[in-house]
DNA sequence: ATCGCTGCAAAAATTTTGCAGGTAA
DNA sequence: TTACCTGCAAAATTTTTGCAGCGAT
C-alpha cells in the first residue's frame, strides 16, 4: 500500500507497456533492457553502445535496432544527429517532447544540455513566408571542452 | 582585351586553382566538373547527385568522395547534413562562409536557404557559460512544402 | 494458438582505402 | 621527373532485411 520507491521506474515501464499495447506489440525483455540502458546514461547513446552496455548477448544490435525505430514511432526515444554518421537516441521523459538542443565536443563527444531555444520565432516566420506546414528544426553547438582545449 | 563574359566562372575556376597551388595540389579534370556539376545546381548535392549529374565514366564516385574532402577542408564547398544519413555538399561562393541554414521539405527534399541567424548571441553565451572554445552550430529546418502537403 | 519478436546471417547502403598506372606541374 | 591523382576493386561502417524458431498475450 506504500507508494512504490522508484516512480519514475514503474512510471516508465508501464508507459512502455501501454504505448505497446495500444500498437498491439510486445513487451519483451530486450525492449525492457534497452529502454533501462537509455535510462542509465544522459547523453544520447548510439545503437551500439546500447547494446555493449547490455549484458553480454542480451540482445543483438539487430534488435537494438529495430526497437529504437518503435520507441522512436512511439514518441518514447528522440533521435540526434551529430555529424559523425552515426545515429543517437535519448530516452523521453513523459511530458518531454525532446525539443532540447545540445553542445557537443568535437574532442570527447562530451554532450551538454541546453535548455533555451530561441527560433521558434524565426521558425514560424519561415513556415509563414515560405507556405510549409508542420516545420521543425534540429540545432546542435559544436566545440571543443575544457579538457579538449 | 575584352572582360570576360562569365566572371564568375572564371573567379572560380582561378579561385580552384590558387587554393590547389598553395597545397601543392593538382587541377584535374574530375575536380573541375565535379566544381561544375555543384556550381550548375543551388541545392546541396550528395556524392552520387555529384557524380551522376556528370557525364556517364567522367568521375568515379570514390573520386567524388575524395574530391569533397579536399574541397570541403580548402573551404571551397560546406558540407550539410540533412539527418538522413547522407551527406551533402554546396558550393561556397568567394566571401561566404557557408553559414546559412536551410528549410528542408521532408516531402520533396526541396531546399530553401534561409538568410537569417538568430543564434549568435545564445552560442556565445553557450561557450562561456561552459568553457567551451571555437563554438560553431548547424541549424536546419524540416516540413511541408505546398507542393507537398 | 496466434502473432509478434529475436538471434543469426546475409544483404544494402554509404564511405574509406590500397594499388597500379596515368597525368599535371 | 616527381609527386599527386584516378579508376577499379576491396574493405570498413552503419543500417536493413529474411528466415526459422521462440515467446508474450
Amino acid at each position: 500500500m506504500s507508494a512504490p520507491r522508484f516512480p519514475h521506474r514503474h512510471a516508465e515501464l508501464s508507459e512502455l507497456a501501454d504505448h505497446l499495447r495500444c500498437r498491439a506489440r510486445k513487451l519483451t525483455g530486450p525492449r525492457q533492457a534497452i529502454l533501462g540502458a537509455l535510462r542509465r546514461q544522459a547523453r544520447p547513446l548510439t545503437n551500439k553502445e546500447v547494446r555493449d552496455a547490455l549484458p553480454k548477448g542480451d540482445c543483438d544490435l539487430a534488435t537494438v535496432y529495430r526497437s529504437m525505430h518503435l520507441l522512436e514511432e512511439m514518441g518514447l526515444v528522440k533521435r540526434f544527429d551529430f555529424g559523425d554518421g552515426v545515429a543517437r537516441f535519448k530516452l523521453l521523459r513523459p511530458g518531454d517532447d525532446g525539443h532540447q538542443h545540445h553542445l557537443v565536443c568535437t574532442g570527447c563527444s562530451k554532450v551538454v544540455e541546453v535548455e533555451e531555444c530561441a527560433i521558434s520565432e524565426l521558425e514560424q516566420r519561415l513556415a509563414t513566408r515560405n507556405g510549409f506546414k508542420a516545420v521543425t528544426h534540429r540545432l546542435e553547438f559544436f566545440g571543443l571542452c575544457p579538457a579538449c582545449q
